[in-house]
DNA sequence: TTAAACATTAGAGTAAACTATAGGGTAATG
DNA sequence: CATTACCCTATAGTTTACTCTAATGTTTAA
């Protein structure tokens, strides 16, 4: 009790199966246990590694990005805890540049959202097209 | 006078000529003059319409959404206000989204940064997992 | 004047992240 | 038991946004 074939990871996780197993072949997922008739057999913790996984790629990391931040738990055996600590801090560093980027975009974006009427007029005079073009 | 080659044009708008053509092709800049050689001659409102293109992709705006702006621009006349807003208020939605993820993985990663002792001890107990679960 | 730098086209290649298809076997339902 | 739903592998196709190649013609500078 307590496995599920890889449909029921799929609807768990807003995944599909062939996604799921994609990530298998990329290294994202440990290979499961398999059935005695070769069907995968998933756990409770690997509803947790897609979730995480889907999230990272909601937030435009790469699968090989994810790969990397999944393999700080894969290899907590062997890894010291300074390596780890390096890496995320790292990592860390990484993310808040992205942060940074992200806030720029959004700054320009609100403030031309900001200026524009939203009105039914022309769009002549729509600050968004020209501060696009400035 | 007036006209530029398209090496010009790609330098000034920091992009190659193959993206250029390539723009040309996906319908995003109008097919130019030719030069009796055939030569593409572009005149100054290109080097606009290329920063524009430039500048909605650093927004992430795909070639097909700024295809749909720069649409909008060709016809303001035609388009309200409110319809470019909405579009924009859109993919500001969409960072926020992406930025209020990010924090949560960056809170994740500072956890794991700041209880791991950075030590030689195994790093069992720095995952990011558990760190996100947490 | 001739070599380089630059332009043209058509078409192929690339990378990432899926998504679909073919041709099977297995499990669950009535 | 049969039918439907599900799973398997291997492989091919899709999308986006370029990027490169080949074969060839045109400008420009020494």
């Amino acid at each position: 009790m307590g496995y599920m074939k890889i449909g029921k990871l799929a609807q768990r996780t807003e995944t599909s199966a062939e996604t799921l197993r994609y990530y298998e072949v990329e290294g994202l997922l440990p290979a499961p246990r398999r059935s005695a008739s070769g069907y995968r057999l998933y756990t409770e913790p690997d509803v947790g590694r897609v979730h995480f996984i889907r999230r990272a790629r909601a937030m435009d990391f790469s699968l090989k990005e994810i790969g990397e931040l999944l393999s700080l738990q894969v290899e907590k055996e062997v890894a010291t805890c300074g390596e780890v600590k390096s890496f995320a801090e790292h990592k860390l560093a990484e993310i808040d540049k992205k942060i940074v980027e992200l806030e720029k975009m959004k700054a320009a974006l609100k403030q031309i959202t900001e200026t524009c009427t939203g009105g039914q007029e022309s769009a002549v005079h729509c600050t968004i097209l020209n501060a696009l073009e400035a």
